[in-house]
DNA sequence: ACCGCATATGAACAAGTGATCATATGACTT
DNA sequence: AAGTCATATGATCACTTGTTCATATGCGGT
């Protein structure tokens, strides 16, 4: 037998590449394994079933990538605030990997009532909560005028998700992305000339 | 043999509740079948295949049900005209039928080309061109700041799908959408007062 | 050299899949 | 009353599904 080549590793990869062609029951265990180049009996000496790669995957899909820490102080600076956090969007947005995650998520997003309570819980309420805190810094400190936090953060992240959905749909069939590519930038000075004091 | 009961339409009803829960993959034909009171063989006498039931019900999706007339005339009213849009989309969001075929879009949106395909064409883009026509009105007579016309159609819009998607992800779980029922409207207050002169 | 342990295989399983076909049923028309 | 036609059934098909199990293989430590 080869040795440590990590197979789970490789089990994962496929099963994310499978999911996010074929949404989880189009990615059978068989087809699963092929990819990997081993028998679909071999995969439960990795996983106890298949639901268990499914749940390393929806792990992976909500490890936080954002920086969480000094939100009141990197606030204060305004708009090279909101800059970053959308450019950190647009990274995400255009990374292979968090790409075919995301797209998982979507697809399972209606069937999977974890993974609902999840996006909800986890990943939506995480990036609203923090975007508050720093609209309320700014609402502060005279940057911006006044306005429910919560709410304007809404109002700054949607489009975002909007334009990663774009990205997403476009990528599946090899369409160029270059025309939305700079959305993320462009909806940062629109979004500020709509807030800014 | 029972009369003029309308078994086709009870078949697709019976699928479009299927798929919105279980996607294309789960809502088996014996599984439709049994919610119509038919052995699934009976269905094959109204549908050549399976799919034949998809693309029935896919075209359902995209049968528009915005008003497209007199949109030049109509924005002229400046913030009522996106008002009346967002109440549109509001209702669309909260009937019950529209939502369930909302779910059935998102589910397959990642997995079928063709769904993609009209989703950016004959949903996205229609609303876009429609919505830029509306606020490059707006600038021409003084209501609002000038800008990208497409760009601020984008930017107005993808709240509102975002909130469509909160709304339709709640609903599944039967939880409460009376906190963000009211955003439909926020949003244009919000919005109007980022861009109005 | 031996053993154990992790990992692989191939066969088998029960259940479910989409689809087909001969056959039956019964509401119409004639 | 007879016949037609749309629609129903039940059996059956070839195939795929997730999972299990006995068995094999070979690397690392003794």
């Amino acid at each position: 037998m080869p040795k440590q080549t990590n197979t789970k590793q490789k089990i994962i990869d496929a099963a994310i590449d499978l999911i996010a062609k074929n949404g989880y029951k189009g990615a059978s265990v068989r087809k699963i394994a092929a990819e990997v180049g081993i028998r679909e009996s071999a995969i439960y000496n990795h996983f106890k079933n298949k639901e268990e790669i499914l749940k390393v995957i929806v792990s992976q899909i909500f490890a936080t990538p954002f920086e969480t820490h000094d939100i009141e102080e990197r606030a204060k600076k305004g708009k090279s605030f909101l800059h970053q956090f959308a450019v950190a969007y647009k990274l995400v947005s255009f990374d292979r990997k968090m790409e075919k995650l995301f797209r998982v998520l979507m697809i399972e997003l209606f069937q999977n009532g974890q993974l609902r309570e999840s996006f909800l819980q986890e990943l939506h309420q995480k990036e609203i909560q923090q975007l508050s805190k720093a609209f309320f810094v700014m609402m502060q400190e005279g940057l911006i005028r006044s306005a429910d936090p919560m709410f304007m953060a809404q109002e700054f992240l949607s489009p975002l998700f909007y334009i990663r959905l774009q990205v997403s749909l476009l990528r599946i069939d090899s369409k160029s992305t270059a025309p939305i590519a700079a959305h993320f930038e462009k909806h940062v000075d629109f979004f500020w000339e709509s807030i800014a004091l």
